[in-house]
DNA sequence: TGAACATATGAATGATTGTTCATTTGTTTG
DNA sequence: CAAACAAATGAACAATCATTCATATGTTCA
């Protein structure tokens, strides 16, 4: 290659990339993110997580408000509890499940600003 | 234990799930709230997003951060562009992508602590 | 205009996921 | 213990998704 390197201001992907890359989340952090986004990115456990951010429910509260079955419910649970996102209190039959995280709010309340933010931005095209 | 109707306290079912109901986020809003966080639930989306939240970059810059294909790569920023996570911008042959919401760094970052604050439990039990 | 580069898109495919059905585990109470 | 209730689990299946391959669109420059 002739010696433009020096004349022009090309963009430089490779450096632009090494750059980003010493900045990512490592794969372990990747991997989790992503597995825990995985169970907000069905509206049925959206659902269940702001139901359970109001009051503490068994899973047959949870599949009558739905109107889901009771297997559903409890396999949509049991990601629930995998991800550490909700626990639970056993009282005679029932299992009572409740949010085990402060952050579950929040990051449903950052998301449903971001749908309202750019619902408004519609207007603008 | 007889005439329990008057002595327990017994969980009511309805009208938990009624009240529970009556909290959650209208249809359209969950809709909305799981397709933004099926964006998230991808660890290709989510290095894309933190790679922009660093610097911008054109498509071909993030395929090589990924070692991805061009394809896969415009794919993925179709999403993320159709959710207004991201927004473009033209120079010459390139067209540079950059983060464009606030929501974005948060939302991960909120993500990065339940993560890290779960892998901290795991030794409670 | 045409060659080279950069990005977008459509169809196809293998992998993942949500739900259902059937069954099992666990708890209470007669 | 057995019956009744509550919850969990496994297999199966349809639907969705991420990637690939091939191709199209758009831009620059000779």
């Amino acid at each position: 290659m002739e010696r433009n390197d020096l004349l022009t201001v090309e963009h430089d992907h490779q450096k632009t990339a090494d750059f980003a890359r010493s900045h990512l989340p490592n794969e372990d952090d990747l991997f989790d993110l992503a597995e825990l986004f995985k169970v907000f990115s069905d509206s049925t456990r959206i659902r269940i997580m702001c139901a359970l951010s109001q009051t503490e429910m068994c899973v047959y509260d949870i599949a009558e408000l739905l109107g889901a079955s009771q297997s559903a419910v409890s396999h949509q649970l049991r990601l629930l509890r995998a991800s550490r996102l909700v626990k639970t209190r056993r009282d005679g039959k029932n299992i009572f499940y409740t949010l085990d995280d402060d952050h579950v709010d929040a990051i449903i309340s950052m998301g449903l600003e971001h749908i309202r933010h750019t619902k408004g931005e519609r207007n603008d095209g």
